[in-house]
DNA sequence: TTCGTTGCAAATATTTTGCAAGTTC
DNA sequence: GAACTTGCAAAATATTTGCAACGAA
């Protein structure tokens, strides 16, 4: 139980109490670190154990992990969203590179952090013919930060 | 109407025929180049002059444009997709760096080609936060590539 | 004429929300 | 005990699909 401990503190810091649901969601993230679960697979393991879980419970929390910084929300166009704890002491930005097939839908995950040259060697070394590529950052624009240093640090409602 | 000669060899390449909804959505995204609209937004413009139009026609051209390369879909998580039209002359890849406000859900578009020190350079000059950064590729891997040269270039079914 | 395409409506699928009951601090 | 959280069911939203009528080659 001493990993949760992270998420107790995470959740207290944001204003957030800590209940059953969002430390068993927590637990399954942390079962499954390397995976992209989704929200509907997250509700299904964590409903294995505890029974009485509902969906909307599911959604809401992992919605709320997200703002919370604890997980990053992937968008693999399959009409879902999933999910991947972030590693809670490492201030790095995470960074994935991923390789998303149209014709198939398999991801592959690049673990390198190549960004000089990253197409040419990606092309070869992944035998993988790259037709687009997108660059995003999330993270909080310029006005938002500034509204934030008016606003204190609360939670929005 | 000469522009619009481009989409009917395009179709007409991969099996499709021409139609005037498909010529309307065309001649829509080619007015908005350089905007990210969406399904029901492009709908919406092309119901304008053709009052007949169908949404179910919406979804199924610019799913079609996808394929065969004409349209980008962008995923800016706010629940819709995004279509951008892709310049037909160049082989280039199509480099979008966008920035994402995950609080007011701005979308920033940077037109340069910064992969070096785009980090550093981002939080400077956009006095935007990065939280987190993704790199996707889109395009055909190894084996459906090997299936590809097995097949031929016929359509699927 | 043949077969792809459209428009409508119904069906899916995912996610969100209202609200009463339950839980946490 | 006050305020937050949950679970259920209903709602909202986006997208897909079946099918008869239509249109392009």
């Amino acid at each position: 139980m001493s990993e949760a401990d992270n998420l107790v503190k995470l959740l207290c810091e944001n204003g957030y109490k800590s209940t059953i649901q969002r430390t068993m969601i927590y637990e399954i993230l942390v079962e499954n670190k390397d995976k992209h679960l989704s929200t509907e697979e997250i509700y299904e393991l964590v409903k294995n154990k505890n029974p009485k879980m509902g969906i909307a419970t599911t959604y809401r929390t992992l919605q709320l992990f997200e703002e919370i910084g604890m997980v990053y929300k992937h968008n693999f166009d399959d009409g879902l969203s999933r999910y991947e704890i972030l590693s809670p002491n490492s201030n790095e930005i995470h960074q994935h590179h991923h390789l998303l097939c149209k014709k198939c839908g398999k991801i592959i995950e690049v673990k390198e952090d190549l960004m000089n040259s990253l197409e040419e060697i990606i092309e070869k070394q992944y035998n993988f013919e790259i037709l687009n590529h997108v660059v995003k950052f999330t993270g909080i624009c310029g006005q938002c930060r500034n509204k934030e240093n008016e606003n204190g640090n609360r939670k929005e409602t």
